[in-house]
DNA sequence: GACAAGAGGTTGCGCGCGCAACTAACCGGG
DNA sequence: CCCGGTTAGTTGCGCGCGCAACCTCTTGTC
């Protein structure tokens, strides 16, 4: 048995398509004019710099920045050919590729971070109380936690 | 005087994100199987559904459902070539055209809502409470308000 | 050890979108 | 009137993505 949404619900539903819409387009049109670089190559910038030995496998740097695998393959060739990443052999499973983080990856991160953070702060968290914040948290929390698991990007962890 | 984003803050954009990603994926996986419907022509019907006469100017639609003029310009040729919506002029302005629902974009709609709805029940509200929908449409409509207009889309209300 | 089944990545392909340039129509001031 | 500025919508173009087919390598089974 299931019912249909609440009222709550689809007020909820809708802000939060709008606000996803008007707030990405803000922070990856800012990225883009100040830095030069899309949110999808800060995404595996931050990942790569967060992974143990700044380097992951392809399939997990897709599911973390939330792409399919083809997605990414392109992906890191453009990033690559901007010197930002590199394609490493894995020794134990000849299959496998290491994205690496390369030191002008690492720098061009470091400068395009104080903008992505103050964009986020100023477009998103800076109308959110402390409670706002961990309330959203929780809600959106619990409707990913309750998604089965599928679709090309798997893991959630945090 | 802006300072960095805040722990909460962050988890808050991290979850929103993954949230997002996830619940439109599934969203748009099954109203696509179950009725061979995208989600944006799901959008565009809602709208047209909703609004006085059942039909729209090509910029107010743009703006309801989250696209540019010229993704919307072949987003409605599509439809019409489907048969759900119908072009029609502006007898009062030359330059305007109306977007028009046809009967069978209404009887589309009809089949394809219960999907969509359950969907967002299923995949969205089902795991909120009343206060958390209440505490998310609250926050984020905080977010929403606090940007200043512009990007391609325009009005928020409700 | 040979072979089927499956996992990791890449490639061919098509699609839907945004940007910028364009056309047509409206509108205001001289 | 008419002419510059503006608005509505369309079109040319390129880009980034997902899907499915494919190749390579690994793993399990007999």
């Amino acid at each position: 048995m299931l019912s249909l949404p609440n009222a709550p619900t689809m007020t909820a539903w809708h802000t939060f398509l709008v606000a996803h819409a008007r707030v990405i387009e803000r922070l990856e049109a800012e990225l883009q004019r100040e830095r030069g670089l899309p949110l999808s190559w800060y995404d595996v910038l931050v990942q790569l710099q967060e992974a143990l030995g700044n380097r992951l496998r392809m399939t997990d740097l897709a599911g973390a920045v939330l792409l399919s695998k083809s997605g990414l393959t392109r992906l890191v060739d453009r990033m690559h050919a901007d010197g930002l990443v590199e394609r490493r052999p894995d020794p134990g499973d000849r299959r496998g590729t290491f994205v690496q983080l390369t030191p002008a990856g690492l720098e061009r991160l470091r400068v395009a971070a104080p903008v992505h953070l103050r964009g986020i702060q100023q477009h998103f968290g800076e109308h959110l109380s402390d409670a706002d914040a961990r309330a959203l948290a929780s809600a959106l929390g619990k409707v990913v936690n309750g998604l089965p698991g599928s679709g090309p990007n798997e893991p959630f962890k945090q």
